[in-house]
DNA sequence: ACGTAATATTTCGCATGCGAACTAAATTGC
DNA sequence: GCAATTTAGTTCGCATGCGAAATATTACGT
């Protein structure tokens, strides 16, 4: 079948997620580790900010932000200059959490490579990259 | 060039996800049409059948066939043998719908292919697959 | 200054899909 | 023949994330 690539796409990222999710200890999920991973290189980002850094829309970012905050991994401050804008900061328990997600990251990732040369996964990242510049954010229709 | 395969394989689902969701404005979602796809091989497929074909859980197959028979595009029927099972069955409408999706899959399958050799993208195509046999349907925990 | 436009975020309804717990029917073991 | 198990599906609660519409606040043009 001709649609072998999207739904090889689909297939592929709904199994990394479902492992992530089997794996995660305490409540800590994929996307929130992906909330962390933001934090640690920018702490107190606009929330706005984190969700274009995760390529998420607003409704996604808002969501994901009351989830985390709820599992106390980060807090949700007023921007102090901006009545409309709020700003996220890691929580100590964040960090703790950001420090496990990266040894678990970085193990993942060595095992999306395992079988494959580093000439081979720079097409496979650059098709990736590919993908999103083929289909931009705001541009459906 | 960024090698964060987790990520990048992350937002390149759900950027050809929100595409097709955009494109697609009669009803007929991507999932959905993945469905008329397994039923347009071999029609009249078990629920749990069509399910496997497109590497979903009992629930998340049980909840997708609900929402295509409620859109018209298929017909869920007791299987006469077995009193636990359920046949799944193109309508008139799901056919029509099939066809054009059909010429859909084929046209997004080509733009994703497109800037790449047929070498590189039976790279990515066996890249996509590895990540399948790395992490096992049933094998999580 | 003041009305209007842009910006930041929320809320709602929906689709997707998971794991756990459940029901009901078929198969197996003894 | 019938209890125990396996198998097919459903249901529930949850996480994820979208588009559309609403809210609130800041910026801008005149």
């Amino acid at each position: 079948m001709d649609r072998r690539l999207i739904f090889l796409l689909n297939v592929a990222q709904r199994r990394v997620q479902r492992f992530v999710a089997a794996q995660s200890p305490k409540g800590v999920t994929a996307t929130q580790a992906g909330l962390l991973f933001v934090l640690g290189r920018r702490d107190g980002v606009l929330l706005g900010e984190a969700g274009a850094a995760l390529d998420l829309g607003m409704p996604g970012i808002s969501g994901l932000v009351e989830r985390t905050v709820e599992a106390g991994l980060i807090a949700k401050r007023a921007d102090p200059d901006d009545g409309r804008a709020w700003r996220l900061w890691l929580t100590p328990s964040g960090r703790r959490a950001l420090a496990r997600a990266k040894a678990g990251a970085a193990e993942l990732n060595a095992r999306l490579m395992e079988g494959f040369t580093n000439a081979e996964i720079d097409i496979v990242a650059r098709w990736l990259a590919s993908v999103q510049r083929k289909f931009p954010k705001g541009e459906n229709e």
